[in-house]
This record gives C-alpha cells, structure tokens and sequence, in this order.
DNA sequence: TCTGGGGTCCTCTCTCAA
DNA sequence: TCTGTTGAGAGAGGACCC
C-alpha cells in the first residue's frame, strides 16, 4: 500500500540544517588555559564522594572515562589523570563567543547547550555558498577567535544532522586521539542508510529504558524500528512517542530550527555532602534556593505560578511536590512560602540528600523595578526585590540576602554552576 | 558502580465542572 | 437525586537530553 508520508521523506530535500558541537568542551577550554595539561588526561567534574563527571579529555576517554559517571569510577579507572572541578562562568563565557561566531553566520541559530547548536543556513546560502562550505567556514572561524575545534554535522534534518556531527568527531584511543574529518555532510539520498545503520539508541530520545522495550522486539539498529509497524510502537510507547519515534526512523522529521526559545521553568538543585534528616536545616536551604530562582526569573522579566519541591532521599528514591498559585511569583519570600509550605508535608526523616526548588507556568512578570528608595516608600515585595537586584548588581550577589541565610561566614547565596556536577570534597 | 544540575516532554491519575 | 461521560487542568513521576 502506498504511503504517501513515507514517499514526502525519500524526496530530495534541502540540505541546510548544521550541528555544531565543541569537541570535549570543559577539558578543552582548561587545556586552552593551561597548556602544560595538553596530552594527559583531564577530567572536569564534581571532585566530592558524590560527584560525577562532567567531561574528558580524548586520553581519559581512552581508559573507559565518560561524562555522567560517578567520579570515584573515573578516579579508579584513570587514577593518573588530572581531577579539576569545573568552573561554569569561564565555560559560559566560551560558549558566549561560540554562540557569537554561530550568529554571525546566520540569525537562524537554536542554542542546544553551552557547547552545542543547531543553525538553518538555508536564508544565507545565496550570500554564503553552499552548506558544507558554510561548515568547514564556522569549524575555522571557531578554532581561530576561541582556540577550540567544533565538528560539524551537515544533513536536511535536525537528527542527520546531529548524528553527521558525531560521526565527525575524534575518536579515543590507547595510542591517543584519533582525528576525525571535523565536517560531515550527508546528502539527501544517503540519509536512509546513514540513519538506519546506527544502534536506535542512538535517535533522540531513546535511553536504555526505551531500548530496553524495544529489545523485546529484536530492535537494536534505527533500521530494525523501520521496520516495525506503527501500531506496535504506539502499543509499546504510547501514542505520542510511538508515532513520533515511527516517523524519525523513516527519517521523517520536520522540526525547525527554532531560535530564542522561551524557557519553560527555571530551577535550581543541590545534591549535599551528607543527608538531612530534620526539618530546620532544608528549610533554610528551601529560602536559599527560593532566594536563587527568584533572581534567575527577574534577570529574565519572567514569573512564575506553580513552585515545585523535588526532594531525593538517601536510597535515591525522588518525589516532587507542587503547587500552582493565582497569581505569577518572582520574589524569594513568595517563593519559599510555597516551597516550605510544600516542605512541611513531606516526612525527611529518612534522609534528604537532595532537594531542589523550580518555577514553572512563566509569564512576563508585570511588576515594575523601583530604586532603592522607590522600593522603601512604596514598601511591597516587589520593590524591595526590585532593590535587591540593583544591590546586587552593584555591590555582588552576597551584598544582600534573607536574614535567615546569614551565618559566621558571611551571607550563604546560591547562584547557577556553583555545585554543577555535585557537592565538593 | 552508585549515580550532578538544569532542563523538556510525555503519561497516568485524580478532581471538578458541565 | 443519582449516575455516566467528557474534557480541562493540576499533580506526580519517569525518561531523556547535554
């Protein structure tokens, strides 16, 4: 029977879609600062007993070292190499001028991660030539002003694309990196033998629980999904992710790229060194983190109406709890209201290793940002919240904060990357 | 082996109102 | 008054991404 989706996919498309991704980002920006660190083994992440990796370097990699596994494997895995523990406002500084390269391209650039992006340069091709020439330009430009490598990935959809952009990669070895060909671009009519050859883990989307279901089928290659009907997918899956897995092992993917996505819910989590079981101390660290995220959203003119508590215990078992307000919240007193509230029903006494506090259902906020004395005069929440930022931007984030935060060391804020990849030593 | 932080998206369940 | 249906919205949890 014919398909007439299917027929749409095997005819030729645009090729216009680039992935750009920095090769091992973090240990590459902290070779870059420190070139004695060239050729060994580095490796970026939490240094603490519940740390996890982050990054590393193509000589770690070799030893079996990844990004997201514990640190203490890494350490046993690679006890030569050397541990640093990331710092997030020089990598967000990189990925500014990455990001800044990717724009002078094109304005159709959607931001992934600090060291990943998407960008249709179909607009630009009359002015700039033809895609791959447009990659192997940015893959120059980006070595030249920041001093990394990129590889990129060239197809006429985002997952080509991106899969190109891995195949381009270095690859790790015992004898050291093995360079990889830094641009790949995949036409049209081989997209469906490049796609269908790789493992399914490999389509976004798919983790090991989703391949694990889909083991049951035989499935171990995006050819072998091919091949499975829609109506298994969608009895094995769901509705939704079964007919859209369906669809990109068909190859069959029209997202576009989409710049200046407006965020969904701002957050902020932090695993400790030792688990809580009273109520007093989280409760403190429920203002601290209320304290952070209602920075974040006025930063970005945003508000919020349901606060969520996520709270991991010591057996790793996690529950969230929220809320949903009438009325959009952007100040940390507002926010730790709901999120103790939130708090003060869930029993800690097992042990709390993790407790994280986010806002979701944005809006633009409405209120108005006073001055300092604007704010003591008018006397509300939102103006003295409004004071708050302008302190801080003048005088530093530990300026001023809740009364409750203050210890012997001074005032104890939270602000985003400081304990990125776990707690310290 | 022992699992971070900041996100997005999807599914299931429950409640409430029409 | 009671029961069933349907849809929306909220809440919770799971899977996944970098």
């Amino acid at each position: 029977m014919p398909d007439p989706e299917r027929d749409q996919a095997v005819r030729p498309r645009d090729l216009s879609i680039l992935h750009v991704d920095l090769d091992a980002f973090y240990a590459a920006v902290e070779i870059l600062e420190n070139p004695e660190l060239a050729g060994r083994a580095v490796i970026v992440g939490g240094t603490g007993n519940r740390g996890v990796v982050a990054a590393a370097s193509y000589e770690a990699r070799a030893y079996g070292v990844h990004s997201a596994m514990p640190s203490g494997r890494a350490r046993r895995l690679c006890p030569h190499a050397v541990f640093l523990p990331g710092r997030f406002e020089v990598y967000a500084e990189y990925s500014r001028r990455f990001h800044e390269v990717l724009t002078s391209f094109t304005p159709v650039v959607e931001g992934i991660a600090l060291d990943e992006a998407f960008l249709d340069v179909s607009s630009v091709r009359r002015l700039s030539g033809p895609a791959p020439e447009i990659a192997v330009r940015i893959r120059r430009r980006v070595h030249e002003e920041l001093g990394l490598w990129a590889s990129v990935g060239v197809g006429t959809t985002k997952l080509v694309a991106k899969l190109a952009s891995e195949a381009a990669k270095p690859r790790a070895s015992t004898a050291g990196p093995l360079p990889g060909e830094g641009v790949k671009v995949v036409s049209a009519d081989e997209e469906v033998a490049f796609l269908h050859a790789h493992p399914v883990g490999a389509l976004w989307g798919v983790g090991p629980a989703t391949r694990r279901r889909l083991e049951r089928f035989g499935v171990r290659t995006v050819g072998d999904l091919a091949a499975l009907p829609l109506h298994t997918l969608v009895d094995t899956l769901g509705q939704a992710w079964g007919r859209s897995l369906h669809d990109l092992a068909h190859n069959r993917d029209h997202r576009a790229v989409e710049p200046d996505r407006a965020p969904k819910s701002i957050g902020h989590e932090e695993t400790y060194g030792r688990d809580h079981h009273e109520h007093e101390p989280l409760r403190r660290e429920v203002v601290r983190l209320a304290d952070a995220v209602a920075s974040r959203l006025r930063r970005q003119g945003l508000a919020g109406r349901t606060v969520t508590l996520k709270v991991r215990f010591g057996d790793f078992r996690t529950i969230t709890r929220s809320r949903t307000e009438p009325e959009a919240l952007d100040t940390g007193p507002g926010l730790a209201a709901v999120g103790l509230a939130l708090l003060d029903a869930v029993d800690v006494s097992p042990g709390v290793r993790l407790l994280g506090l986010s806002a979701s259902n944005l809006a633009a906020a409405t209120g108005r940002q006073l001055s300092l004395d604007q704010a003591t005069a008018a006397g509300g929440r939102q103006g003295v919240a409004g004071a708050v930022d302008q302190v801080r931007a003048r005088f530093g984030e530990a300026a001023v904060g809740p009364a409750s935060l203050v210890g012997r060391e001074g005032l104890k804020l939270r602000r985003q990357g400081d304990q990125q990849w776990g707690p310290g030593e």
